[in-house]
Order: structure tokens, then C-alpha cells, then sequence
DNA sequence: GTCTATAATAGGATAGAC
DNA sequence: GTCTATCCTATTATAGAC
């Protein structure tokens, strides 16, 4: 038996890519295929419940990268101003500045499909209460840190989508520049 | 030859349902033709060019209702605060609190075909200069209309994304809530 | 673990009767 | 203007060799 030609991460990693250009439904096994370099049957061998497995399997890759990537640099010793800092500069990257979309906006799409209701609200809510936290260790009392979580991330998705739908990747430079300075203030 | 069963009208709001319901991709002609009450063929009768045709008028027919909706209250006598208020009971009916999705973000998954590209861009663009202009006659200066114009619409459509992804529809409520309250007062 | 080949089905689209 | 019937192709999915 060959040795694997790449990683499962970079095949997740691919296959994210490819379902965050072209969505759920608009993403083909054909294009799935040529994203990660393998074929259709090696895509089954993966994930043997197929396109929906595919899907479910990148979500809870997204979950680790979430969780590598903002509940990590949380537990830093760092202040939160410097914290939050990094954290838009991640995001910043991962969306590459508005020109990528978000995989939970493409995959809310089929969240009729039971199989993502679940995953796709955790993760909007790990994501809302790492930030609930951050606003919270950064002195503002709960329920502002809440309400501040929610809209950062109700901004960064909109962003997302009006940088889609209109191609000014300003819109998202400019929620985020807006973002890293209002997140942390007191009201 | 019959009358037809239903108004053009009539067929576009359907289509436009399930369009919002399942995107662009997501929404199938048998889907689409039990939306309607139409056969396929029948669909074809009305959009000689397919799908894509009917993702097309259906734009357009969006069009015209944020015309009907949002120009013309701002060109009534009304107080600019008035408008607003107006405006965001509108924009909340039509979203059902948060329940149905936008068609604007539906069809951006669809955005590379060229056919979509510019009447989204141009449907976003009409919908924040109908915003900036209301700024503007509520005394804001452009800039800042722009801003708020801009933000408006990245808010709303966040929080579209957000409610379809966790199911929890309080976040468009509160969205609205802090629009209606933020968008024209003085910096 | 990867491939070629192929099956099965659903999707988009058309022809032609009424 | 609507329908039934059908076509073609793309899509999902599987079998089995290496």
C-alpha cells in the first residue's frame, strides 16, 4: 500500500478552500477531485459517507484551526489590546483581506442537513465566546462583552458577504480596522 | 392558449423563496418547479434561458422592490428618523426576524458567473447609496454617511449569516434594534 | 492509498401535444 | 401557457485492479 501523497490536513485544507469558493452545493466531486490532486475514489477512500462526510469532516477541521488559532494566542501573557491585535491580523490573513469567504456562511447553505445544524452553531458560538472572554478579561462586564462578541462577529461575516457580492475588498479592510479599535473600549 | 395560472410577479416571489431558502446551486428545478406549481417546462416558458435566466430576473425583480421599498418612503416628507424607522420595519418583514436568508448573499456563491456579477455588485451599491443618502439629509457629512451607509448593510447581512447558522433569530432583533438607534446620529 | 472503469441517479434542458 | 414524455450530461457513488 503507497504511502499517502499528502497529509489529511492538506487534503482538508484543499477541500476547504474549494468548498469556501464555491460553496456546498456549487462544489462538485469533479472540482473536490481537482482541489486535492486525487481522485473521485480516493476522495471515497477519506471519506467513505462522501460529500456530505467531506463537508462534516471540514467543519471539524475548522474547529481545530478556531481553536488553534483564537483560544490559543488567548492564554497568551500578553494584554488584550496586543491579543485582540493578533487575532484581526489571523483573521486578516485567513480571509486574505475579503477575497476568501467564510465556510460557515457557505455551508449555512445546507444546514437543512442535519448533519450540520450542530457543528455549524458551535462553532459560532466558541467562536462568540472566545471573544466574549476577551472583552471580558479586558475589563467590560458581561453582558457588553456579549452584545460585543456578537456584533464582531455578525461584522465580519457581513463584511465577507458584501466583499463577495461587490468586489471592493475595502469593505472588510475597513470592518476590521473599525473592529480592532472599538472591540475592547468601554462603553 | 390558457391564462396563466399565476402573475410574472407571482412566479418571481416564489423563485425567490427558494432561492433564499437553498441558494442558487442549492435550489434544483424539480425544486423550483414545486415552488412555483409550474412544470419545468412551464419554467422554461417563462425563462427561455434556464436557470441561470431565472436567477437573473429574479435579481431584477428584487430590483425593483428595493426601489419601491426603500426609495420611495425616503422621498416621502417624513422625518429622516422616520424613514429609518419605516425602512428597518420593512427590511424586518421581509427578512421574517432573521429567518429567511438574503438572496444578494445567495447568489454571491454564483458571482463568478459573469451573468450575476454585475447586477449584485449594482444591487449592493443602490441599496448604500439609498442608505448614504438618508445620512446625508439627516445632516451627517458624507463621509461619514458613507460609513454608516456601508456598516448598515454589513450589519444587516452578518446578521442574516449568523441566524442561519446558530438558529438563535434574537441576534437580527438586537441587529435592527442597534441600527435603528445608531445609524443618524452625530459622531 | 491510489487508480481506471463503470454504474446509478439527478440535474438541466427540449419536443411537441393540447 | 401548460402539460407529458424524453434527452443528454454532469454528478454522486461503487467495484475491483494494482
Amino acid at each position: 500500500m503507497p504511502a499517502p501523497l499528502m497529509s489529511k490536513d492538506e487534503v482538508l485544507d484543499r477541500l476547504m478552500s474549494a468548498f469556501r469558493d464555491r460553496g456546498y452545493e456549487g462544489a462538485s466531486l469533479s472540482e473536490l477531485s481537482a482541489a486535492t490532486g486525487l481522485t473521485k475514489s480516493s476522495l471515497y477512500h477519506y471519506f467513505p459517507g462522501g460529500k456530505e462526510e467531506m463537508g462534516e469532516q471540514v467543519l471539524a477541521h475548522l474547529d481545530r484551526q478556531l481553536a488553534e488559532s483564537l483560544f490559543k494566542p488567548l492564554q497568551s501573557s500578553q494584554t488584550p489590546a496586543r491579543k485582540l491585535a493578533g487575532m484581526i491580523d489571523t483573521i486578516d490573513a485567513f480571509y486574505e483581506g475579503g477575497r476568501k469567504a467564510c465556510l460557515l456562511e457557505r455551508l449555512c447553505t445546507a444546514a437543512n442537513r442535519a448533519r450540520f445544524r450542530r457543528p455549524l452553531r458551535k462553532a459560532f458560538n466558541v467562536w462568540m465566546e472566545a471573544l466574549e472572554a476577551l472583552c471580558i478579561e479586558a475589563g467590560l462586564s458581561r453582558t457588553v462583552a456579549r452584545a460585543r462578541a456578537e456584533d464582531f462577529v455578525v461584522r465580519l461575516e457581513g463584511a465577507l458577504v458584501v466583499c463577495a457580492g461587490t468586489e471592493d475588498y475595502g469593505v472588510f479592510a475597513r470592518t476590521l480596522k473599525d473592529l480592532r479599535g472599538s472591540l475592547l473600549i468601554r462603553p
